[in-house]
DNA sequence: GGTAGACCTGGACGC
DNA sequence: GCGTCCAGGTCTACC
């Protein structure tokens, strides 16, 4: 059994990153409503671990039933350290929320950080997953790529097969556009998958650089919108989920809030939704994301 | 640069 | 139970 502290950079709630948005409803997340993320990773040595993420005094308490060695001990706190974006600062976010009573709630909370896969590859997919479908659909396409191909659990905890990891680009690469489309029922997301699964994992394109690429926000922007199946929506997601807050994802549910929220219910655009957040400059998304809808939904 | 139509699935609805 | 319609972003062809 392997026990571990990681420290959160102030102020920190553990709640408050699970659900941020509903990555935590996809496997292989599996949150459990005592206050425990459980998740299965994949770590250096090839290690397949189940791995319990709770609350813990000034940032989060991580257990696994494995014994690990010091490698994986490093990739086990650097993938968590990311998933939960434990590093980030808020304060000058915070600083202007203040001043805004839609935004009141943030600092209290801790909220801004968003809860991450441990691989931007594994998020561009789930991204794209979400394009063009219900939640449901979503959460059915994710379950099933992960059913048909993740990586079983090592160990004791994996003896009944019943958990498994995110499959990774090697593996999705293995597999057919038609396996995808009729398996794991993709639709015509399959061959997207697949051409990003191919890329990622020759090294034609390295999505896990962008973690921490220096790349301004506009040419990050493009960059992304090269990825077929990546459009202006799944960009800017994708832009959020790496802490870059230029962008604001517009998609019908956005419109529709905006469209209640300042223009009587009357259908508005993207440029609508942009403009009204415009003065938040380098946060415009932060502060769309957590404003206070509550009473619109 | 802007726009129309196709893509695919599951849910809602009418019969 | 079956058929039809619709919602959800992105891509491609066309203007």
């Amino acid at each position: 059994m392997t026990r571990l502290f990681i420290k959160a950079v102030q102020p920190f709630k553990f709640h408050s990153v699970v659900h941020s948005h509903g990555w935590y409803q996809l496997p292989p997340f599996l949150w459990d409503a005592d206050g425990t993320l459980e998740t299965v990773l994949q770590l250096f040595s090839g290690l397949v671990p189940v791995v319990q993420l709770r609350e813990a005094e000034g940032g989060v308490e991580v257990t696994t039933g494995e014994d690990l060695v010091d490698e994986d001990l490093a990739d086990l706190r650097a993938q968590v350290t990311w998933m939960l974006d434990l590093e980030r600062d808020f304060s000058g976010f915070y600083e202007l929320a203040r001043h805004e009573p839609k935004l009141q709630h943030v600092q209290p909370k801790a909220q801004g950080r968003l809860l991450r896969s441990p691989t931007l590859f594994e998020d561009m997919v789930k991204t794209i997953l979400t394009t063009n479908t219900s939640w449901a659909g979503t959460k059915r396409m994710v379950a099933a790529l992960v059913g048909l191909y993740g990586a079983p659990v090592t160990g004791r905890a994996g003896q009944d097969g019943s958990r498994r990891a995110f499959p990774t680009a090697a593996r999705l690469a293995q597999t057919t556009v038609r396996e995808l489309r009729e398996d794991a029922r993709l639709g015509y997301r399959a061959p997207y998958i697949h051409e990003l699964a191919e890329e990622v994992s020759s090294g034609r394109l390295d999505v896990e650089g962008l973690k921490n690429s220096e790349m301004p926000a506009d040419a990050l922007f493009k960059h992304l919108l090269k990825i077929r199946g990546v459009g202006g929506y799944a960009a800017a997601h994708l832009m959020l989920l790496l802490g870059c807050y230029d962008r604001i994802p517009v998609d019908s549910w956005a419109r529709k809030l905006v469209s209640e929220e300042w223009y009587g219910g009357e259908a508005v655009g993207e440029v609508q939704v942009v403009s009204r957040f415009e003065s938040w400059g380098s946060w415009r998304a932060l502060a769309f994301w957590l404003w206070n809808w509550d009473y619109l939904e």
